[in-house]
DNA sequence: ACAAATCGTAAGTCACCACTTACGGTAAGT
DNA sequence: ACTTACCGTAAGTGGTGACTTACGATTTGT
């Protein structure tokens, strides 16, 4: 279940801002840390956060290397939502049934 | 954005299991608490947090307090990701139109 | 009225994680 | 070849959060 390493990836505030900053395509390290608050090398840790948990891709160009986020790793979170709303769902209509039932006596 | 505090809240394990024990329906404090490694009143923090972020409703009845998932809360979060998702593949459309035209030349 | 049950909160402790600085390694430019 | 740019990793530190025990409040049962 990697739906895990993900939500636990995505809790962090900083991490958040970082996946927000690829939603627009690929960038390196660089250019994500350009503004931040914070180090360079900390942006960095973050990104191997993010590798392992699946939500990014990374691929070497030359000197630098491009991080993007992948579909795969934000699919996998959002199937495990999806289940949780049906579930949601399904209770909450049921709890509505005995309700009704109690208040009719 | 509530949707921050549900995505922190729902990244604790324990949390976790806990919204799994609710999936059937709602339950009180020593219901989902039973079984459980940790100490009740440690439930009930974790219990206070997910109410907090929207993830969980709570109605008083008698001596107990009932908890349940909370659609909306969860709701919250999946739209979160379904625009990360929109963005995503079209970031990834996006750079395989732009390999293409690489390796075309 | 008293006892037992159910639950939330306060205070304190401990581990983990997000940062920093320092360093090494590879690619590009001159 | 030598320097500069870009990046990851190691080691160390501080703060936050997940637990525990202890306590008080409210409701139910006798």
């Amino acid at each position: 279940m990697t739906y895990e390493d993900a939500i636990t990836a995505l809790a962090d505030p900083t991490r958040r801002v970082i996946i927000d900053r690829l939603r627009a395509g690929a960038l390196p390290v660089g250019a994500i840390a350009h503004g931040m608050p914070i180090s360079r090398p900390a942006v960095s840790q973050h990104l191997r956060i993010l590798s392992d948990a699946g939500l990014l891709t990374v691929t070497p160009s030359g000197n630098r290397r491009l991080y993007a986020i992948a579909p795969e790793g934000v699919d996998a979170l959002r199937r495990y939502l999806d289940t949780l709303w049906d579930d949601a769902l399904a209770a909450f209509a049921q709890a509505a049934v005995e309700k009704a039932k109690d208040t009719q006596k």
